[in-house]
DNA sequence: TTCATATGTAATAATTTTATTACATATATA
DNA sequence: TATATATGTAATAAAATTATTACATATGAA
């Protein structure tokens, strides 16, 4: 189960979760963990960019992957979702805003 | 009390939530209601950015502004806070996947 | 009347995020 | 050996988001 969250990972968290492939991919994985290039065809999009979206998730310690070899002998990597519950309420935003760092962007 | 939500909501609430100076706003008016010059200074940020954060905001449904003429005879914009409590787990995740909108980009 | 403060928005610039294209390597199967 | 599938990533382009600048209007107080 993913960790109770401070300000920037909270943050991260909900970008990570900011965009629609990102959720379908969470609602994929929670019913079965799969590999990279049968996401990619079941999202209908390259592997490039599925790559992009896996990472984010990562980042955020929503997803794992790890490496296998396949009966066949051939390397695959595999995702799965790694479970979470966050209340996302006025008091735990209210608290993440206390430690919440606003980068100078561009860096 | 915010009310549930549906798949293209939940992403729009937790886009609207990941930003910091979102985030800031949100801990800022869970204490108390804030007029928009006011909460510019408190945020260091210029008014309109900060037009551009309340808006996004208000669209997802977090917070509402309302005008209001001062005691001593000001036209001013009070924002607040509309509370809400999501439970963000898999499950949830899960659901506004299969109705989530895949939005072509640029339209 | 002038200064300070409040409102609001249009136009543009800067930056980040998302997406595509083009590579390269390895193994199984026909 | 050729074809299909798997891995991974670098370089670039496209689009969205964030931020700035420059306006304009209105009211209260000095």
């Amino acid at each position: 189960m993913k960790d109770i969250l401070f300000g920037d990972e909270l943050l991260k968290t909900l970008e990570a979760l900011s965009n629609p492939y990102r959720i379908k991919i969470i609602g994929i994985l929670k019913q079965e963990r799969q590999y990279v290039s049968q996401l990619a065809r079941m999202l209908s999009i390259s592997r490039p960019l599925l790559y992009l979206h896996l990472q984010k998730l990562e980042d955020a310690g929503l997803i794992k992957g790890q490496h296998e070899i396949s009966d066949s002998g051939k390397a695959m990597k595999y995702y799965e979702l790694i479970s979470f519950n966050i209340p996302l309420n006025e008091e735990l935003v209210a608290k993440a805003a206390d430690s919440i760092t606003i980068k100078n962007r561009k860096d």
